[in-house]
RNA sequence: GGCGCGUUCGUCUAUCGGUUAGGACGUUAGAUUCUCAAUCUAGCAAGAGGGGUUCGACUCCCCUACGCGCUACCA
């Protein structure tokens, strides 16, 4: 068998890499890997109204940090370079114009203008929206003619008006169109770039690749696509349309509804095992309904072939308790040099190192205190601020006003008593008898005075972290 | 409008003609706890509708409905 090669082909037309793009990513890299064979990514920037400065640059560094890293792409090159479009237009070109000399492909000398009134006169006489041939009438002598004359022009594809198209789709089955129903595509435009439709067959074809699983959105350009293998004289590989990833209200995911780029799932605090995970059983999912797997894992049993044909939502609820679980599946250790990064790159300034009001001057001896507190109830890193900010800032705000009288008791019941967490308790229940109030109370009004919020971590334990200089200065600033 | 793809709990899904339709998230109740979590236990919750095929359909076929996608010199 043909060595196995997969591709994304992302657009740098956004702020950084979509999670649907993510999503098929996932699904070439697997399978890339699972048949041994190479993923590689192909920058697509063929529209140059819509480019995005620094998207390339994003979209690499975010496929990286899910750890996706391809066997090909621009930054890394490889034996089909160049990996960006922009830089194969004279191939395209070649292309295109073979088409034109076999008969396949047309210049058009259409006017956007006259197109955009074409369009609109066939709406209005409810007529599908499609080219109406003008140029494809032309001879070849007087398009010659126009082109050495100047003349803008685009190519378009010259789709038989006979017959069907129909190509085998691995998660659809088998799918046809009729060829009079297809419209006959430009392919290369007046500024010399080609479209979406020559560029990925041209280079899906010279870059080798044996399957090309992207989404659905495609399927109907698909006949197009497999029009133009054969008239290349090419074998076309084979197919695979993922469903679509939605938003809760069912329509294709889109930024307005939902967080969109793989950086805000960064940010906010996901973990990427996490986040392939998740995208994972989006579509897939592995035998015996286990949830939580690793990518390596996933290689191991992946078949395309189970790819669910239906569209899920994105729920990212689901999400977030996926994170959770991964979060308390590290080592404190683990745990503790993600954080840091973490917190380094999204500049927390509140649990910088700096501004630690603990006694304890090393601040992974700190973390590695303050850690085992809040781990289980973390779902996200981003939650480490809320849940353990006031360890390292006093809280500037109190959630709501504390009872006086229980905290000057058990101010006074904690000076005398020792530093510890049996003497602490001890002391805040006998604290507790003196004033005939509930020992839960009086935990409750120190957690307000310490922490500055009614929930948190246990607390006798974060007073003991604190220390008691700290926490006696806090109770005492109320 | 045309063409295409799809339709199992609120959400993600299992079932590859015979099941009390299973699991997970969320949710509800309880246990536990110094709060919140985490954990454990229990509960609620599904085959769009109509025709076929079959001894028997969630599963196969058709129709309808609904959802989504495409319908650009965007990808």
């Amino acid at each position: 068998m043909k060595q196995v090669r997969t591709r994304i082909a992302p657009s740098p037309t956004g702020e950084d890499l979509h999670i649907g793009n993510a999503y098929t990513a996932l699904i070439n890299y697997v399978f890339a890997k699972k048949h041994h064979g190479k993923f590689l990514v192909r920058i697509e920037d063929t529209d140059r109204t819509r480019l995005v400065e620094g998207s390339e640059q994003n979209i690499l560094s975010s496929l990286h940090w899910l750890g996706f890293d391809p066997d090909e792409s621009p930054e890394k090159g490889g034996p089909y370079s160049p990996y960006r479009q922009s830089e194969r237009l004279k191939i395209y070109k070649e292309y295109a114009q073979e088409l034109v000399e076999n008969g396949h492909a047309y210049h058009c000398f259409c006017t956007p203008e006259r197109l955009a009134q074409m369009r609109k006169d066939q709406e209005a006489s409810h007529l599908p929206p499609m080219y109406d041939g003008t140029c494809r009438k032309l001879k070849t002598q007087s398009s010659k003619l126009k082109v050495e004359k100047g003349e803008r022009y685009t190519i378009r594809l010259k789709v038989p008006k006979q017959g069907t198209s129909t190509f085998r789709d691995i998660i659809r089955g088998d799918i046809s169109f009729e060829n009079k129903l297809i419209d006959d595509q430009v392919l290369l435009k007046s500024d010399g770039y080609p479209t979406y439709h020559l560029g990925v067959v041209v280079d899906d074809h010279l870059m080798e690749i044996s399957h090309i699983i992207r989404g659905e959105e495609w399927i109907s350009s698909t006949p197009k696509h497999v029009l133009l293998y054969q008239f290349l004289g090419w074998t076309p590989p084979v197919f695979a349309h993922m469903p679509l990833l939605r938003n809760p209200d069912k329509s294709k995911l889109s930024k307005r509804k939902n967080p969109v780029w793989v950086s805000w799932y960064r940010r906010e605090g996901f973990l990427p095992e996490a986040v392939r995970n998740y995208l994972a059983t989006m579509a897939w999912s592995f035998p015996k309904g286990k949830e939580l797997f690793s990518t390596e894992e996933m290689v191991k049993v992946f078949d395309v072939a189970h790819i669910q044909a239906t569209a899920p939502v994105f729920d990212i609820e689901k999400l977030k308790w996926m994170n959770g679980e991964y979060i308390r599946m590290k080592t404190d250790e683990e745990l503790i040099s993600i954080l840091d990064v973490y917190m380094l790159q999204n500049n927390l300034k509140s649990l910088n190192k700096q501004t630690a009001v603990t006694k304890i001057s090393d601040y992974k001896m700190q973390m590695k205190k303050i850690l085992p507190l809040v781990k289980e109830r973390m779902k996200t890193l981003k939650e480490f601020e809320s849940l353990a900010g006031f360890f390292f800032e006093r809280p500037k705000e109190l959630e709501r006003p504390v009872n006086n009288i229980l905290l000057g008791v058990a101010e006074q019941a904690l000076k005398g008593s020792e530093w510890n967490h049996d003497a602490m308790e001890q002391a805040i229940r006998a604290a507790a008898e003196k004033t005939n109030a509930k020992a839960k109370d009086v935990f409750m009004e120190l957690r307000v005075a310490v922490t500055g919020k009614s929930v948190g971590p246990p607390l006798l334990e974060s007073l003991e972290i604190l220390g008691r200089e700290e926490t006696i200065a806090r109770l005492s600033s109320i």
